[in-house]
DNA sequence: TTGCTCCTCACGTCACGTGAGGTGGC
DNA sequence: TTGCTCCTCACGTCACGTGAGGTGGC
C-alpha cells in the first residue's frame, strides 16, 4: 500500500460496494483496475475509485450497466476532446461531427436522469405513505387492548 | 364485466403492474384471485386490487416478496382478531400471545420501513447530485464551441 | 369465424450472492 | 508457517421479461 495503488478490499470499503460487485463491473466493462500485482491482485488508482463512485451515484437512477458504460464512455471522450482543444493541437482535432454526437448522447442521458429523479420522488412519497399507514395500523392495534 | 369481478388486464391497467408481475405475485403467494371463470380466467375483486396496491406501495422499500407476504399475513391476522373482538365472541378469541406476537412482527417491519425510507432519501439526493453534475458537464461542453 | 384477452409452461435476463478450491504477500 | 487477502470458476437467486403454443368469450 503506497498510497498510489489500492487492493480491491480497500476500494470496497471506500465505495461501499461489495468485492463481487466491483468485479462484476469490471466484467461488464465499466471499471478496469489500472494495474495488477505480479500475483494477479487488482490494483486501483484514485481515478478508478472516482469512476466507481460515479457509478454508485448513477445506480439509484435505474440505468442498466450497459447504459452506464455508454455514458461513461461518452463523457470520457468528451473530456478527451476538451483536452485536445486546450492543447490547441489542430492536427489532433476530432472529427467535426463527433463532438456534437457525444453531446447529444449525454443530453439524452440527462433527460432520462431527470425523469428517473421524478420517479424516485414518487417512490419515496409512496414509501412514506406506506410507512405512515403501518404506523397508524400499529397505534390502532396497540390502543385496542390498553 | 359486472363491476364485481375484473379480469387480469383491467387489474394491470389499474395497478400499473404487468400481467406477468401479477401472476408472479400469485405464484409467490401474495395475491390469489378471488375466483376463476369456467375457462380459467383469473377474476379479481376490489379487495384483491387493494392488496396489489399495498404491495406496490411497499416495493420501493426494497422488501423481498417473502417479507411482503409475511407482513400482509400479519396485518390480515391482526384485522381478523380485531373483528373477533368487535364480535365479542368470547369462544373464538385468539390465543392470548398471538396478538402481541403479530404486533411485534408488524413493529419490526415498521422499523425497517423507516430505515428504508431514509435509504431512499439518500438515493434520491445522490441521484439529484448526479443529474446536476450531468447538467453542469453539458453546459460546460456546450459553451466550449459557441 | 374473427379478434382480442387470457391461459400454462419454460427458458432468458439482469445484477449480483455465495461457496469451492487455490494462491499471494506481509 | 500462519493469517488474511485476494484469485478464478461456476452455480444459485430474485423478480420478473419474453416468447411458444393453445384456448375462452363477447
Amino acid at each position: 500500500m503506497d498510497g498510489k495503488h489500492m487492493q480491491i478490499g480497500e476500494v470496497a470499503a471506500r465505495t461501499g460496494l461489495s468485492l463481487r460487485t466491483i468485479r462484476h463491473y469490471e466484467e461488464a466493462g465499466l471499471v478496469t483496475p489500472s494495474a495488477r500485482s505480479q500475483g494477479g491482485f487488482r490494483l486501483y488508482t484514485e481515478t478508478d475509485v472516482a469512476r466507481l463512485m460515479v457509478i454508485r451515484r448513477m445506480k439509484p437512477l435505474g440505468f442498466t450497466l450497459d447504459q452506464m458504460g455508454d455514458l461513461l464512455d461518452a463523457t470520457d471522450r468528451l473530456d478527451a476532446t476538451d483536452r485536445l482543444d486546450a492543447d490547441a493541437d489542430a492536427d489532433a482535432q476530432p472529427e467535426p461531427g463527433e463532438r456534437e454526437a457525444l453531446l447529444g448522447r449525454v443530453r439524452e442521458y440527462e433527460r432520462t436522469a431527470a425523469e428517473q429523479v421524478e420517479r424516485l420522488r414518487v417512490q419515496l412519497s409512496r414509501a412514506e405513505d406506506f410507512a405512515a399507514t403501518l404506523r397508524a395500523r400499529l397505534s390502532e392495534g396497540e390502543s385496542r387492548r390498553p
